[in-house]
DNA sequence: GATGAATGAGCCTTCATTCAT
DNA sequence: AATGAATGAAGGCTCATTCAT
């Protein structure tokens, strides 16, 4: 049997180091002899395991995207299906993840965002992204607001996070997890009506 | 052939073209050839008049934040001192002038932002036209709110007004400025007293 | 004006080193940074102006088949009509040409001879080669013998140039040209009527 | 899991492989990688068993050469010592053998014939080859021939082999086995003496 | 013996910059 | 002042070879 090259280390490996090389110099000036020497493997690696840098870079951003909806998910299996507040709350909870806002993945990210306006794949998955976040929010929110009212919130609230995201990434001190909770939450707190605060118990 | 022709002319020629270029194919992918050819100038005159690919990107970034920053002190110039709701729907204003939220503007301006983070030169002008954004916010809302509460809701404008650009980057269709409007309006109407949307008419 | 860069002197220039480098080294192992470094330029001007080193070998290839065919059509223009002995004597002529036969044009027409089975732009020089050498011999043969046995003599011409050739570029010594005209004029005399060696004389 | 298997399998798997491959895409093209996969092993098992990828290319050589020569060894060992027509024809026609003529075999045998015109290792089992062919010619052309002529026919035969190798190695058909032997025959019967054709019974 | 994951030198190409004109 | 031909460093990718298993 040869050499135990085990992919399910190697990509992990790579994908972190990119992570970290786009973190350190942007995604224009990362190389892949940059991510390779980091990751403590050769060059040729990348082209064997993602068919070149392109692969690469498509396979760090799924996996960015992933352990953001992976996140979000998570929090709202951790909600009472009757906490509309509380499950809006995790949904914008999981945007500011302690991992998601970690200062290198907010700078890979849009470095990504960027860069998905020339690039039909990164762009689909995006968008993808995108869309989910919409829909998460408009499912809860029509349940205590009126169809275009929800509509409207959702969008506020997907800007308002996408907004904290962006200018963190440019702030040298990365996003401040209480300041865009407050920020977030006063807008939640005009948005919601009081009563749906209560969750399943306002019920009685 | 040289062509007859002032620097005043050739600068806003070359600045555009960039804008245009990266609109099309990106940062990443905008060669001085490609800029020099849609300009109809030779490829040695970046170098020329503006001390390199850099140099260029650079005075392009400047034209797009003072477009911006000439936007909103226009407004401003234009609006009751007292009419501080409508003070502060002119900044916001400012930001979705029709000029600034060009498809092509909005592309080059997330290009921009995505690479000032590794750019000292870029990533300081940003800070500033950020500042800028902020400090107008804070001066109007601090006169009708307490400091503490008008700082965070100054922080809620810039990043809504940053998401809402971000989203329209992505978006095929751009930003749609209306519901930009509505989403802010939103906003506002949320946070400001009531009262002080009359503004200097001061109905009382 | 600028540097007057003269594609009339790089292209012949590139090419004669092309032709050069693929003697010393053959096809395979011959690289864009040795043809450029002989020709006493820099490697980008390969791409610049033959669009890549696929386009430099194409162009290459292009030159000698003209070389040749060029050659033969001046002997031909230069021998009476009725000479039909001697319009044949021309054709095989010109393809042992003192250019032709130099043994590094020998070495670089059977390196792409053998390329072009595995390349279908070169494949197509190839043949439209091949064929004119057939139908120039074909047009003198049919003059004096009967169809069939006309094709049959043109093919066994062309095979004796070509399997000269191919020996000759195996060859440390080159072709050995008049070896070469020995042997193929031993064949014409076997085929050809004798009474057609006199061209138009015989018509005293 | 390891293949049980002795090099006495692996060799020929390998080489024809190897053909096979350089018909494919042709000797450039082809890749270690290629040419074990489709002979089903791994590629580490080229440099075990041939000492690397040149070994594999000089051993396939060999056994094309080696089948040609013993194609015409066979045929001479079944012709009259005094058939001396018959024993050159045998000659070309071990030339012209079905297995020799083979679309795979003309490729890889010109594929070759161009490499080997900067690889030593192979030039010295070319001209050998070559050597012996036109030994064999004269050998059998002196007994019927003066030297001079002698030498000049066996060139000549030589020559018109390998044109029509070399044409049938271009030509989408492959070489012509009828027209091949029309060309050569034709050749033969202009140059041989009459008589010799009839062999040993010729001589009673 | 046999494997195939990993290596890394070397290739072709791109492109910002230079400079003779 | 303006040109654009030429440069050459740097990039991503390929692939013969190695070696732990």
């Amino acid at each position: 049997m040869p050499k135990v090259g085990m992919p399910e280390i190697r990509r992990p490996q790579l994908i972190n180091s990119t992570i970290a090389i786009i973190d350190e110099v942007g995604l224009q000036a990362a190389t892949v002899a940059m991510i390779s020497k980091r990751a403590g493997v050769s060059t040729g690696i990348i082209s064997h395991y993602f068919g070149g840098k392109y692969g690469l870079l498509d396979a760090t951003m799924r996996v960015i995207l992933k352990q953001l909806s992976d996140g979000i998910r998570e929090r709202l299996d951790n909600t009472d299906h009757e906490d509309i507040h509380g499950r809006i709350k995790a949904i914008v909870g999981g945007n500011f993840d302690s991992q998601q806002i970690d200062q290198k993945v907010v700078k890979t990210w849009l470095a990504f965002w960027a860069h998905s306006m020339h690039d039909p794949l990164l762009r689909r998955l995006q968008r993808v992204n995108e869309k989910r976040l919409l829909s998460h929010l408009k499912y809860e929110l029509k349940r205590i607001l009126p169809l275009g009212k929800a509509e409207r919130v959702a969008a506020g609230i997907a800007a308002l996070i996408d907004g904290v995201w962006l200018r963190g990434a440019l702030s040298p001190d990365g996003i401040d997890s209480e300041q865009a909770n407050n920020i977030i939450n006063d807008y939640l707190d005009a948005y919601l009506p009081a009563q749906t605060k209560r969750g399943k118990a306002g019920k009685s």
